[in-house]
RNA sequence: GGGCCGGUAGCUCAGUUGGCUAGAGCACGCGCCUGAUAAGCGCGAGGUCGGUGGUUCGAAUCCACUCCGGCCCA
């Protein structure tokens, strides 16, 4: 027996009764139990930062995981369910620097190292568990006792197996290179993480002059964003085929080499225009030739190609610094450079970057590039290339090492440090212009303090290898498919991988350091570390593999006998996440497992996010370690944004919590949004979204539900074990299930490739046709039950149809599909499958899909249309019967769906007769206009270029050619452009226009009332009327579908006795009234009844 | 500066190989229907299809350039 169905649920409340159910019918497990040994689907999920609570955009893509999961489990796969959490970071040390008050590394180590990894650790159980409790309201089914955590031991050994076999190839190799590098910190970043702290900020920039040397008053004019760099200027650079102007400044006599194009380029020109990227206050900037301008005029004396200037020595800022003058470079010196700083000073060849673009261009500044091959990324590979010597002049928290003068000590972005140079240039004469410049710079996306440029001693993987990983990646399926140009384009573009990182909390990178002959050993494993160590091994034995205890561990080098100790840096986060294929999935310890679930069958993460770092990591650590593909598709969608497209910020206040969204919107909604969305395009989220779900699918849905459990219930039916043969069901019913088939077919596909918003417009279509043409018209057959074998039928239909429709949604929206096949399945047949997840998602029948009579339905429900429009025309109220429909058919489906359902359109349409036409009948002669449009395919052929013109005149006529061509016409003359242009009848369309007649006509389709309502009609109609204002009159005095009641009426009007007494028992029983009877009425409602009235007042009856 | 994705009604988006009147949903106005519906149906208003130029008899669709937004790379 069904339980009663309200109208309206909770939601909410729903979906909080389903999660205890599951978890008091352990229904996850039990799937788990009946689809173990199966043949797999895997699914490998990329861990989640565990650092904080989790986001909407976060439920994005675990709703999606969740439903291709879910999918396939329903398809009787077995799958392993393993959730990941990403642990180890600067991002968690970020976050309990901030709980604790820390702000620098000497704040750290005071509190020591070990005190600090075991709060990282706690932090990150703390938010693992709040994000599993998030994740299981979403209503996500994973094996939440089985989650990986990436700073496990297992993965962290599995990761120096991965370091190893990079250094049994010789990739891995400790360097110097100029990187992003955070004072604050204390650390280098990756291209990876610069990326993140992006910012727009005015820095002082300044123009300056370099002396030429031997050459009396000539000078490069060189202009620089970053003026601490000037103290390590080596060399400046120009672009050889550059055209170079010779200014000579009027009031100092001096002669000025810079780009040509620069003198009057306006620079930041739109920035400044306008007011995008840019800084309130900054004034704008000058042209060079203003700059000159200010400075007493100039002479523009030649010009001379880039080419004619390379070789030429100059006198550099900051000579009088010590170090300028140290051979080879410092402080890392290069014994195999000759030069110094000093002596190093010449214009050189600027050259083409790997793409081939010429490195120095006129662009912003002078076209003459100051170039400190210790302080900027280019400069420094320029330098490796010319054999010029590095002055580096920072340590590492970016104050300036011995021999920089008086800037020794100093930070090098501090403000005295900039107005300290300032003043020293202007000293020497050599300073031309200083102005404030906006762009965007790299910050520390911790600190916000802008980064320097610092050459640094790192540990790398030299990545000569990414053709290797270009081939895995090409035997990947990408969707979006340009996912792999994208990918592959960063691996053209990356540099190598700097894995090291001197901070605390995260993978020990396994690498020992020999301490008196240099020499490095990488460890594969913890065994292999055991057997190495020669002292420290008890002290670690018992710890995770983190600092500060793997530090105390020593072995002895292999190359002189004497003792290594492991550098102090941990590893880059993405070794981390990269390693899982092979960590998770017992690469290790059970090599056939392990080849059972890899290559997993889906990976799904946010694109923008991972494609340079889950992704690529994945990649890059499966090639090595296998050479081959980590999982065979990749899905990835977009970004969450806000309802109006903007970005989620705490700070802007549009930022939706999870919980909140939870709880307002409820879990399924939520999850509907997320699958109907495009997963390439950027998705706008927020409540207005989840009202339109709410209202117009998910109440359809439980209406259509409560619809048919409230009458079942009723009638008690149960589904029978053999139901009536489809075959032998009425037109309506096959309708419903062959279209009910067709949309199972496209779910399935849309699932098979990964395409849920398929799945969902399929639904939501079939879900309105249901709910709006199949119930609406078969109301009656379920609670009227005039013929018990029709009735039986359409029950069945409709329970194969919902049946059907939750095990369709199960995946999408699990809970209130769960709610509905308890009721539906289970109240009934206690055998059933304990949970709509564990039954078996629905096969489409391709002998039930009818196209005919789709087509047929579908023409139907077209002249339904018309003939509405046609009574609307002629203010006919549908109400009102009419004797005669008569319908102009277009063609051969409209004709036989007309005769085919001519019942449904009487009913619908409230006629007592319908005449189906066939084709081509004319119309019945009304009021109409005619309106002649060109039928643009013959015309456009016939009149050639003149249909240009054509067009223009064409309207004119319009109304004219239209009349005439319902006249019989056969030829339409007009003088075009000189030409006499002649027209046919098959030239012309002709569009007709009922004026306020009972016609309407669409294309060839056109639908005739006849209007004329005799007395029987009328009456008819005035009991329609009645039948109507008693039915609002029950329903507002709250009585229940089932009450009977009791009539009593009272009227002048003899028409309204008339229509008492033929319609009696009519009347009766559609009010379920047990008596009818005229009589005075006190108290009682009066109803207007085509034009008459009459006074009704109803009770209950008693039974 | 280069690359990719997008730009169609107030909002969210469809729009096949170029072709008859550029569609749907939401919101808005009018009317209708309703004892499953917090819904539904009909009609209306709302469009320089980002812009310019080209190809063509004909372009939202193809081509070139360009503007705007997003992302990536430099």
């Amino acid at each position: 027996m069904y339980k009663r169905v309200e109208s309206w649920v909770d939601a909410v409340d729903l979906e909080k009764r389903i999660l205890s159910h599951w978890k008091e019918t352990d229904a996850f497990n039990k799937l788990r139990e009946i689809n173990r040994g199966n043949p797999p689907w895997s699914f490998l999920d990329g861990p989640i930062t565990a650092n904080n609570p989790m986001g909407v955009h976060h439920a994005w893509g675990r709703t999606l995981k969740d439903a291709y999961q879910r999918y396939w489990a329903m398809n009787g796969r077995e799958l392993r369910y393993q959730n990941g959490f990403d642990c180890q970071g600067l991002w968690v040390e970020v976050e309990v620097e901030k709980e604790f008050g820390f702000k620098t590394r000497e704040d750290i180590e005071s509190f020591g190292v070990d005190n600090f990894v075991e709060k990282c650790k706690e932090r990150v159980r703390k938010y693992s568990a709040i994000q599993t409790e998030q994740s299981i309201r979403l209503g996500y089914w994973m094996d939440w006792t089985d989650s990986y955590f990436t700073m496990s031991d297992e993965n962290n050994y599995t990761i120096w197996s991965f370091l190893k076999k990079c250094h049994d190839r010789g990739k891995i190799y400790r360097g110097n290179d100029v990187m992003p590098w955070s004072g604050r910190s204390g650390t280098g970043y990756s291209q990876m993480e610069v990326v993140e702290g992006r910012k727009l900020v005015a820095h002082e920039a300044l123009f300056l002059r370099f002396p030429l040397r031997g050459r009396e008053n000539e000078n490069l004019l060189v202009w620089t964003t970053t003026p601490w760099t000037l103290t390590s200027n080596v060399a400046a650079m120009v672009n050889t085929d550059l055209e170079y102007v010779k200014l000579r400044g009027k009031s100092d006599g001096r002669l000025y080499y810079f780009a040509a194009e620069n003198l009057k380029t306006e620079r930041l020109k739109r920035q400044w225009d306008e007011k995008k990227e840019w800084i309130e206050g900054v004034p704008k900037l000058l042209t060079l030739a203003e700059i000159f301008e200010a400075r007493g005029g100039y002479e523009i004396e030649g010009y001379v190609r880039g080419a004619e200037l390379v070789g030429l020595e100059y006198d550099g800022p900051f000579d009088e610094f010590e170090a300028q003058h140290v051979v080879g470079g410092y402080p890392f010196t290069d014994e195999s450079i000759k030069t110094s700083g000093v002596t190093a000073h010449r214009a050189i060849d600027g050259g083409r970057d790997s793409r081939g673009d010429p490195v120095v261009v006129a662009g912003e500044g002078t076209g003459i590039v100051h170039s400190a091959p210790g302080c900027g990324d280019i400069d420094h590979v320029i330098a490796l290339a010319r054999g010029l010597p590095h002055l580096a002049p920072l340590d590492a928290e970016a104050k300036f090492l011995d021999k920089f003068g008086p800037l020794t000590g100093k930070h090098a972005l501090a403000e005295e440090t900039v107005s300290w140079i300032v003043a020293s240039l202007e000293e020497k004469g050599l300073l031309i212009h200083q102005e404030l410049y906006p762009h965007v710079y790299p910050h520390c996306w911790r600190s916000g303090d802008p980064l320097v440029f610092r050459l640094v001693d790192e540990w790398y993987i030299n990545m000569d290898w990414r053709d290797e990983i270009k081939e895995v990646v090409k035997s990947i399926e990408w969707i979006p498919d340009w996912g792999a140009e994208r990918e592959i384009e960063w691996l053209t573009n990356m540099r190598d991988w700097m894995i090291s990182k001197k901070r605390y909390w995260g993978l020990a990178l396994p690498i020992w350091v020999c301490e008196s002959c240099d020499h490095f050993h990488v460890i594969g494993g913890r065994e292999e570390l055991k057997e190495r160590a020669i002292a420290g091994w008890d002290e670690f034995e018992g710890k995770s593999p983190h600092r500060p205890w793997i530090d105390a561990i020593r072995i002895e080098c292999e190359e002189c006998g004497s003792t290594a100790s492991r550098i102090p840096d941990v590893g880059n986060p993405w070794l981390d996440a990269g390693i899982v294929p092979y960590s998770t999935v017992r690469y290790g310890t059970d090599r056939d497992y392990w080849k059972k679930w890899i290559p997993a069958d889906l990976i799904l993460e946010c694109f923008p996010g991972q494609f340079r770092n889950w992704f690529y990591s994945l990649l890059a650590m499966s090639t090595m370690m296998e050479n081959t593909r980590p999982f065979k598709t990749l899905v990835g969608h977009a970004l969450v944004r806000d309802e109006h497209g903007e970005e989620m910020h705490k700070s802007s206040g549009n930022a939706i919590w999870f919980e909140e969204a939870a709880d307002k919107m409820g879990a399924d909604v939520m999850r509907w949004i997320f699958c109907r969305s495009e997963p390439t395009l950027n998705l706008s989220f927020g409540y207005g979204v989840g009202r339109e779900i709410r209202g117009k699918f998910y109440n359809t849905l439980w209406n259509v539900y409560s619809f048919f459990v409230n009458y079942a219930r009723l009638d008690e039916f149960a589904p029978p074990a053999n139901p009536t043969p489809i075959s032998e069901r009425p037109d309506f019913d096959r309708w419903i299930l062959s279209r009910l088939h067709v949309m199972i077919r496209t779910a399935r596909e849309g699932f098979e490739t990964y395409n849920t918003r398929s799945v969902c417009l399929a639904v939501e279509d079939l879900l309105e046709s249901l709910s709006n043409w199949y119930i609406r018209h078969n109301r009656r057959r379920f609670w009227k039950g005039d013929d018990e074998r029709d009735q039986q039928m359409a029950y069945e239909t409709l329970y194969e149809c919902l049946y059907a429709l939750i095990r369709v949604v199960a995946p999408s929206m699990p809970f209130v599909a769960e709610e509905m096949y308890q009721n539906l399945v289970r109240s009934h047949d206690a055998n059933a499958r304990e949970s709509v997840h564990h039954t078996a998602y629905p096969r489409f029948d391709e002998a039930l899909i009818d196209i005919e009579l789709n087509e047929d339905m579908a023409a139907t429900e077209r002249l339904s249309s018309l003939a509405l429009k046609a009574r609307e025309s002629a203010k006919l109220k549908v109400r009102q019967p009419l004797a005669t429909l008569t319908c102009g058919t277009a063609n051969a489906i409209e004709e036989r769906a007309g005769e085919r359902f001519r019942e449904l359109l009487m009913a619908e349409l409230n006629v007592k007769n319908i005449c189906i036409l066939a084709p081509g009948s004319e119309a019945p002669a009304v009021p109409v206009d005619y309106v002649a449009k060109a039928n643009l395919k013959r015309v456009g052929r016939k009149l050639k270029h003149l249909l240009k013109p054509f067009k223009k005149v064409f309207p004119e006529v319009a109304a004219d050619w239209g009349a005439r061509h319902h006249a019989g016409e056969t030829a339409f003359t007009l003088e075009i452009e000189g030409e006499t242009v002649v027209l046919t009848r098959e030239d012309l369309f002709v569009k007709e226009v009922a004026r306020n007649a009972a016609i309407a006509k669409d294309g060839d389709s056109w639908a005739s009332f006849d209007t004329f309502i005799t007395d029987d009609l009328r009456i008819e109609g005035m009991m329609r009327e009645l039948l109507r204002s008693v039915q609002v009159l029950r329903k507002e005095e709250g009585f229940e579908i089932e009450d009977r009641i009791e009539l009593v009426w009272q009227s002048d009007s003899a028409d309204v006795a008339t229509m008492f007494g033929r319609f009696d028992e009519y009347i009766r029983s559609e009010l379920l009234a047990k008596s009818v009877t005229a009589g005075e009425v006190a108290e009682g409602k009066v109803v207007k009844l085509s034009g008459e009235k009459a006074k009704v007042l109803i009770v209950k009856a008693m039974s």
